[in-house]
DNA sequence: GGCAGAAATTCAACTGCGTTAATTTCGAGG
DNA sequence: CCTCGAAATTAACGCAGTTGAATTTCTGCC
């Protein structure tokens, strides 16, 4: 069971072996698989369920009526995209992938089932959904106030640290299976200008960047030159967890 | 019981005399009031309560180590400050007031005490919270995205019809009790920028901006020149109710 | 009505990032 | 191994927005 979603949660609160069964239940129900530049749900649809992104890449994104588009939040695998999106009516955005996906399509009565049932699984998502809105506010920070490459030294940062706690990290490094144009979109700079912060990020020795892959030699250093400040994931239990030796290698 | 929030609320769904009632003990149950440019609640703060704005503005705003300051959100009358942070450990960001505020100090508690007992507010209060996160994402459109003009027509075409679904708009105007500076620090321009961009959307006649009150004499022709599309703000439901004559005028 | 501090306005010099476009490298498929 | 399209890289030039500082206009208060 090598579910994401459940080494992330367990990040947060420990689950039974019940809560991990019914997680598991609810996500094998439908599962979809997209390829890469594929839209999961679109500007306008009505959401009928909630999508979890069991596995690669996708993105939140917006594109205006002049074609510029902007890359609102990435999808990494353990995801939610909106749990409770069917409140609302229709979609303000898209939802695309950037790599070939996996997901699940869990409905709206699978999901409230399983939480009233284990009310750790609706704590921890509601947690999930908090540290979610939290990082949507980093990057109105990331966006409004920092410089280009302390706004992607941020945001590689941001990267590695989620993709470390889904357990998709290998040491100091990850992947990083994106075009330096949806760089570009998600950082509202141009893919010329991408290109530059990253050599000089690269230059300074604060990443390894080679093919889909990136090295993070020094994370604090990065993280002291990009400004970032780790709170606003809330990992705070995560420590003891892993000090307890329970969690962490799920 | 001039509650904005209830106002708002009942642009999404029709509430009972008895949900009102019940919105209107838990607002009634402890009010506080700080003059401007006061912090409701600081980064690293263990959050208790949920906080309703009453009446004035606030805002979420973060700042950086060297002194740079993002405002992340504006609170008007009948926004809530997170719902639900209590889960949270800390607070990852700072609430401060723009101008003097009074505000109601919600328990945990009377928070779900209400919610359970009234559907109709739970539900209405999931359509705040996601409508909430809507505005956070276009935001980051906003930043990412638009020039200067841009940005600056959006952000005014959003508060006023924030400020139009609270009933605290006049016709085509509204009060804007914010200085420049404030502005700046909430689109990620500098205040000498605001300045010549206030000038320019004046000069073009999308704005009358005198003292502390706004006009916007051709709404469609401010949200054109801003690229602003409204459907971020969920108001759909809106225009049916007020057809039936029910709501609107409370 | 006059004073003090805050807010708004204006100016000029400067720069970070965008734009356009050409060139090189990479990766998947034949 | 070769080819083709996509992605990455590089260079030259322009402009939107910044910086710093000075000046004027408000606003609240005595």
């Amino acid at each position: 069971m090598p579910l994401h979603l459940i080494s992330k949660l367990e990040s947060f609160t420990r689950l039974s072996v019940l809560d991990r069964q019914a997680l598991d239940a609810v996500v094998t129900e439908k599962q979809r698989r997209l390829g890469a530049r594929e839209d999961i749900i679109c500007e306008g649809d009505n959401p009928s369920h909630v999508n979890l992104i069991l596995d690669g890449w996708a993105c939140r994104y917006k594109q205006l009526e002049d074609g510029r588009r902007q890359i609102i939040s990435f999808f990494l695998p353990g995801d939610f995209c909106d749990s409770h999106v069917y409140v609302l009516r229709a979609m303000d955005h898209s939802i695309g992938t950037l790599t070939p996906v996996t997901f699940a399509e869990i409905s709206r009565d699978s999901l409230s089932q399983v939480t009233s049932r284990q009310p750790r699984i609706m704590q921890a998502l509601w947690w999930d959904t908090l540290v979610q809105a939290s990082i949507q506010r980093e990057w109105t920070v990331n966006l409004g106030q920092r410089s280009a490459t302390e706004r992607v030294g941020h945001l590689l940062c941001e990267l590695f640290l989620r993709l470390r706690i889904v357990g998709l990290a290998d040491g100091d490094g990850c992947l990083l299976p994106v075009t330096q144009a949806d760089l570009a979109d998600a950082m509202g700079l141009s893919t010329v200008h991408i290109n530059r912060t990253l050599q000089e990020l690269r230059g300074a020795g604060l990443i390894v960047l080679k093919g889909r892959h990136l090295t993070i030699p020094d994370l604090p250093a990065l993280q002291t030159a990009s400004l970032f400040n780790p709170n606003y994931l809330h990992l705070d239990h995560v420590g003891r967890h892993l000090d307890a030796g329970t969690a962490g290698e799920l």
